[in-house]
DNA sequence: GTGAAAGCGCTAACAT
DNA sequence: ATGTTAGCGCTTTCAC
């Protein structure tokens, strides 16, 4: 009858308002509200009218319409960046954020920035305009201050694996320098003198904090630093594979290698076994990988605790929206050393 | 002065406003919505000082106020549901659908399922009152009656990985009955006959389509079925290895071993080694695992291209929202034999 | 090339 | 217990 309402998408394109539920249930739209948002004041009787008329029009709330008028402005959505969500470090954390925003009614968005600054930026930005109630990022930047005017706005921003720069703000982190002490130690009380270090990119902080741990560890160990081989700004598999290859194949090959992330890691047990030299060469690997003990060796590793550091940083988000307004936290979540065999292995005589 | 605008948030809690930064830059706020949307008929003049109030105030428009008004009423965001962000496929999938999605500006909400038809429903619906422009789901409902009503409003949604039910929807899925029955024809051509199938939950389609396949090529080369152990409604690493160990332990032992998923493959290598059968038991895993190369013998798999379902999924997702109003398309994807070792095991005589 | 007014779907504040 | 009015931050429409 009336072509005022008439739409030329593909679907039928309406989506039922408040205003129709209302119509149909013969209230108001304020009934309505309060009834979808569970507010007093209403009757039983009218409640279920109101719900029969959603249910009739399979109505779904604008959760963004409602925040524009909504005293809290919550949008009950979390933005997480973390270095791609196809790994699997990233996606025990994603997992446990999720987990612990769920609970809350908290949606997450996720991103991956492939250690990329520009993405960062890019992304942090859709979602704030996206009006993410909090943040929680494994930083790909250098500094991080272009987040100081969002902060001092009152937005939660918690920073997770990796330590911020230029900005106070809550952190969960592993003890990298711990961790990789610990595996020097475990190298050196098995008789290795003659290590290498295989390292991320020297411009993320996790990867300064595990060198920094491997060199203060050798140092205490007594070893020369001649004696070690010390390679960094790898950053995957191939890169490590082929580092380590050149180190085993020249002078001086080490006896044991630590590798600081799992990435590395793999590349490196790769490295070994093109060689054939996995069952005489140590190995201890930062983070833990799928699989480690099924390997022969089996891969000894310090072992984080991602879901540690993603429930950690959600509750740090949701406590700071609840009003804590404390200084920023700085949490740091202990490693493991896990024996499988790898580090175990002597050094060749 | 003014005591109306005052805040008792932690932080300042203002965000600037469109009309701020229009008064800022001496110009109506329709000026600067035509600035930020990259409207024409602003002289850059006029541009550059908006640009330059927007930058002083740090200001980010909007995205869903501008929604509510703006003609397309597109979010820009797309939901995706998952078993779980933790496993490896799904990672995959998720981080082809973030690609595809990132180059058009689209934001993804990730959401995962455990395989729980409640939090499927709980998760589509935080997602519609979100209003996404488009939901991706590897389902975990018997049938999908309840998107219904919100696929004729014209919204696009798309299957990845199990095809829907009761539902005519875009799906994207592997060739499960092919890959399984793949797997069978290599088992036997290596002189296999005793055969043990371990599966998922029967409920899921996949499940159902791989088991099919298996008990296809089982029939096609002759082989009694009460040659043929099939153990069903596995779901984890552990219920897999503990069946795999009662099979292993008990009479008519099989020669070689088809576990149709990569949690079920784990659990099957940790049963073989526990018994230490894994040199003289033949397995093909459905689904590839991280390092199973490096593993002795390495595991051969029918590998699915995750990657590929995702990024497909997301562009049948796009063409939607594009206007493609043709019938439901269903895209299946290949899967490839990779032979690393454990699947050419001849059987023990 | 620019801006004022109306309105998107909802909630706050204030009726009744 | 329920409804009415204004307004959230933006885009649309239309005037200049």
């Amino acid at each position: 009858m009336t072509s005022l309402s008439e739409r030329q998408v593909s679907g039928n394109g309406s989506r039922p308002t408040m205003r129709q539920v209302a119509e149909l249930a013969g209230v108001g739209v304020k009934t309505v509200s309060r009834v979808i948002n569970g507010e007093p004041n209403v009757t039983a009787e009218t409640a279920q009218r109101v719900l029969d008329a959603a249910r009739a029009l399979d109505y779904e709330p604008d959760l963004h319409a409602g925040n524009l008028r909504r005293a809290d402005r919550r949008t009950r959505t979390l933005g997480l960046l973390v270095g791609s969500v196809d790994n699997p470090f990233a996606g025990a954390v994603h997992r446990a954020v999720e987990d612990a925003a769920a609970g809350r009614g908290v949606a997450v968005f996720a991103s991956s920035l492939d250690d990329d600054p520009q993405r960062e930026r890019e992304a942090v930005s859709a979602f704030l305009r996206r009006r993410v109630d909090g943040l929680i990022l494994t930083t790909a930047t250098a500094k991080q201050t272009y987040l100081l005017p969002e902060l001092r706005r009152g937005t939660p921003i918690v920073f997770v694996d990796r330590e911020p720069s230029g900005i106070e703000a809550d952190a969960v982190v592993s003890d990298n320098a711990g961790g990789a002490a610990r595996a020097v130690e475990h190298l050196l009380s098995h008789g290795h003198r003659r290590l290498a270090y295989l390292g991320d990119l020297r411009g993320i902080t996790t990867a300064h904090h595990r060198r920094e741990g491997f060199l203060d560890a050798i140092r205490g160990g007594g070893i020369p630093a001649a004696d070690v081989h010390v390679i960094e700004d790898l950053h995957d598999e191939s890169s490590a594979r082929e580092a380590l290859l050149r180190l085993l194949d020249g002078p001086d090959a080490p006896t044991a290698v630590f590798s600081a992330q799992n990435l590395i890691t793999i590349g490196a047990l790769h490295a070994l076994r093109d060689r054939g030299r996995h069952r005489d060469t140590a190995l201890v690997g930062f983070d833990d990988i799928e699989l480690a003990d099924l390997l022969e060796p089996g891969v000894t590793v310090i072992a984080q605790h991602p879901e540690d550091l993603g429930r950690i940083a959600a509750e740090r988000v949701f406590a700071r929206l609840d009003g804590d307004a404390s200084p920023a936290h700085r949490v740091v979540v202990g490693t493991t050393l896990i024996v499988r065999g790898s580090g175990e292995i002597p050094p060749r005589s």
